[in-house]
DNA sequence: TTCATTCTGAGAATAAATCTCATTCTCAAT
DNA sequence: ATTGAGAATGAGATTTATTCTCAGAATGAA
């Protein structure tokens, strides 16, 4: 377990937000599993446990965890928004398998390499970054 | 106007299909503006036009469209899908400003390499590029 | 014309995400 | 410890994009 825990308690103080027991248990379930997540997705990992919090409250934390910097939303590929935690971790891109969904995750320095390039004669100030290719993977295509 | 008609009619064809009236017009409103555009603004378009197409029929043409090479889904940055064509287009990555939803285009051939490089690498048949990232544009930084 | 198939529009149905509101929690100041 | 103001929560209603259903209309080959 890193120290996501401090980094979002600084977030919400900075925005005299706090961290309460149902932000909490969101955050960890958020950093319990190293894949995509979505929202259905945290809300049965948390009922397993026990513990009780409303889907409300994690549409309402989603956002927060994405501005203190901690998630990301994915590049769309299904119906429903998902996400991804970024604190911690490379930064990587996609290869999305349109048939079995597989998402297959690479390194590239050199991409961002050139983003960055591109945003800079753009003047344009990159937040965040998104990149991949659907299309269809190793085992689909026999 | 190029010849998407045709490239439509031919992919029809080959499945059965017919390209009846709503379909020419669905397809013409999607190519009559080389911005992205969404079901809405399309359905919008066409009722302008004194023309009747329902939504339903726009819904179901967009696949054919997309199947027929003819337009892509674009990078997730709302929250309705949205697609923009690419056929007789050169590919594009997108800067997208995040406070005022401005889209800035840009050619880079140089990622395109890449992604095709790594693709090869895991033996992954690339349909769709999706590149792209969010930010604040130059005006919205001030 | 006839027949089988495909298309279409209208509205119902679905599903994700957001909103409302009454209640509960939190925490700093007392 | 108590209080009070603001923040947070759960439950369910609401919104909104998208998909589905179905009865009738169009299509095109035989």
């Amino acid at each position: 377990m890193g120290n996501e825990n401090l980094v979002f308690e600084k977030y919400l103080q900075s925005k005299g937000l706090k961290l309460t027991q149902p932000r909490k248990i969101i955050l960890n379930a958020a950093f319990a599993t190293h894949e995509h997540f979505d929202v259905d997705g945290l809300y049965d990992q948390i009922r397993k446990k026990q513990k009780d919090v409303s889907r409300a409250t994690i549409y309402r934390t989603i956002p927060l965890l994405v501005e203190a910097g901690l998630i990301k939303q994915s590049l769309r590929c299904l119906a429903k928004d998902h996400y991804e935690h970024i604190y911690g971790h490379g930064r990587h891109l996609h290869l999305i398998c349109e048939k079995c969904g597989k998402i297959i995750e690479v390194e590239s320095k050199e991409t961002e390499n050139i983003l960055n390039k591109l945003a800079k004669k753009h003047n344009f100030n990159i937040k965040e970054f998104n990149v991949g290719a659907k299309g269809i993977c190793n085992k689909c295509q026999k």
